[in-house]
DNA sequence: TTTT
DNA sequence: TTTT
């Protein structure tokens, strides 16, 4: 048993890439606020990483913008990388297999930045290169590791 | 809403400490079998850190030993430290509200390693001192961080 | 472990009594969606009865009104009553610990029916009289039921 | 949203059936004791159906018996029907997407009802008839039901 | 008995 | 740094 639910507001645009193998994943990031306030008077917030497989992933990034309030039901899992320096890091991600809209707005409400990951499927400079490593120390992941 | 329910089972016994307030606070680890194997026909596991407070920390204390299978219900939270070389290390820990025994054992069983953490309410020495921070880069907490 | 979340919508305006004792209790019920249509070709909803005790129950009867988008995370429970006509009924509710106000409106969008059921702390004709039985079989409670 | 996480003990054997299209579906009860015992100084408890669908249905009818601790996940719906003598019932069933044994045993230890309602996949007088209604109540159901 |  |  490993289930997370979590409500929260996305801090940027969903960005969408695709496996060798054509599948999709959108990853993102939400914000989620803790009921309580902390000792110093402050609102205390807590920062999730998203990642979302295969039609949700394209849902996600054709409807959701920065700034949306949305329901993510998944589950927690940690994974290892290298630093450049040969440092081990540990980063944890919400693995989301079902995602829920609370907010709709037409695309003209849609963040200025505009949600320039998705152009079509399968833009070729969009490719997730399975054995590669992301910019931001994203796992290579190829189609037999989708979790469920 | 952030909420977050886990089963597995203990890596190591509890680990119980107490604010300059008093107040209990148990730490231990937990894995977390995912109900997929990998393609490399190995089972995966997922490593989460528990963080318990009050009386539910010392009951964890008490009865809870390295390979017990608990129910875990509670809150994901990040938070980052300096390491002592001046880097800021963020780390992801489940503050649970609730734990759930579902494996009781009597003492005899209990784990070779014994539960060394807990000998008695507040034993001096392992007083969790605010301000401070601990071995394993736990944040030091006073009783105004307790969330919830 | 006993542990519900739904994001739904009020189908009513809540309704707040008081125990003897003075504890705040409301109630409201939330249309729940299903992700796929049946195969009739309609949207498929499911109704809860959700109970909230305490302070919450105050923010609840204060804020909410019929038609707003509410998360609870709570427990399920179930019951039984009899009828008047001597015939053993169950129900089931979710006893909510939190609810998360989704949707926020100043009191000009409030619901034309008001908020009736909430003019001031314990008005007397409010009183939610242990041992009677409410006019939606709603069971007789005082405060040592309160689950939590 | 309609996510349900219990942890509870199966009342009686699980009963296996299979729709005319051949899908599986297993249907039993569960035992979820309340955190907190009642002002009785009884413990209190509630009893859940549980439905599940599919290969993890067989699984249910192959491994479960009466008193295993099982965690299920899933989520609560609604469904009504009318009594022989005319009366509208409604009744909350527990359609779980997941089934984790908390407790093995071999065989010698299952039931002495034994799991009398597995027999071989889809013996011919098990068939859950769809438009006819169950000795439960139990609504027909065909194969476009399957809520995942 | 049901909400957008 | 990991458990059965």
């Amino acid at each position: 048993m490993n289930s997370v639910i979590l409500i929260g507001r996305l801090t940027r645009d969903p960005e969408l890439r695709f496996t060798s193998a054509g599948r999709a994943v959108t990853t993102f990031s939400i914000a989620v606020d803790r009921p309580f306030i902390g000792k110093d008077g402050q609102k205390q917030t807590d920062f999730f990483n998203i990642v979302v497989w295969g039609k949700s992933a394209e849902n996600c990034a054709n409807y959701l913008v920065k700034g949306r309030l949305t329901a993510i039901k998944g589950s927690i899992q940690n994974r290892s990388y290298e630093t450049q320096e040969g440092q081990k890091r540990y980063i944890t991600e919400i693995v989301a297999d079902s995602v829920q809209f609370l907010e709709w707005g037409d695309k003209s409400e849609r963040s200025a930045q505009g949600n320039k990951s998705y152009q079509g499927q399968s833009s070729n400079n969009n490719v997730f290169e399975p054995e590669g490593l992301d910019s931001d120390g994203f796992r290579a992941l190829d189609d037999d590791d989708v979790p469920f």
